[in-house]
DNA sequence: ATAGCTGCAAATGCTTTGCAAGGCC
DNA sequence: GGCCTTGCAAAGCATTTGCAGCTAT
């Protein structure tokens, strides 16, 4: 409840129980579709569209991140810190690399004038 | 033609055209409705299906390489061999990245059983 | 009180599909 | 001729939007 007052978001009851699903856990990585899922599991009563709006204001005060690795999905992450992510592209299950894990080096600048927003790693894997 | 005829796609005349768009001029990253648009503009009558058709007849064929990055589009990129992209979030484009330009270290080793299908480094950066 | 949220259903926009007609081998 | 392709329009799907009714503060 302070998280989310903390950021500047209203702590309703439909997001005060969608964090809660999100965040309880460990870190993990869902879709807008299956949080709606758990969330009737669990008995909260919200709509599709109320996943979809709580999970784009996580993210967009910083609380959640996004990832896009194929287009017929959004992926939510609820660890926000450095790491990188593999991806099972059979089943469509993701897993984190600790950003430590990976080195990178030879970067190059980002082109004049940009500024390097994030910098994802995804290794696609068949299993 | 020749190309086509490798890789064991008939060379019809819709695409031969495509091709012809795609691979003439150097590397590019294309989207469907960007190929559609170009293809009319040539006069080349083809039909917004048989432009997905090709993308993934091409891709499928590893004449192209599919990279998702948000779930609004798919990119079509003719450069098939080792390398990464800048992302300009703001604009949609994307650049390349020489393969050897990134050091990628201690990659951890992928879960048993399953092996790499490949390793995208995308740097989104706000330009 | 009132600005911000929510829910529902309809609308969007990219991508896919069904099927008849056409074209390559 | 036979089978792969194409074209068109309709269907699919994940996601977004419009707007009336709630609800934190």
């Amino acid at each position: 409840m302070d998280r989310l007052r903390d950021v500047g978001l209203r702590p309703t009851r439909q997001r005060m129980a969608l964090a809660h699903l999100l965040f309880s856990p460990g870190d993990r990585h869902v879709t807008a579709e299956a949080l709606f899922s758990e969330a009737k599991a669990a008995r909260v009563h919200v709509s599709l569209a109320t996943v979809y709006n709580a999970l784009h204001d996580f993210t967009a005060k910083g609380l959640l991140r996004e990832i896009s690795l194929d287009t017929e999905r959004s992926y939510f992450d609820t660890n926000i810190g450095d790491h990188h992510h593999f991806y099972f592209e059979r089943t469509g299950r993701l897993e984190d690399i600790p950003g430590d894990a990976v080195q990178i080096s030879n970067l190059p600048d980002a082109p004049h004038g940009a500024t390097v927003t994030r910098v994802d790693v995804i290794i696609r894997v068949d299993g």
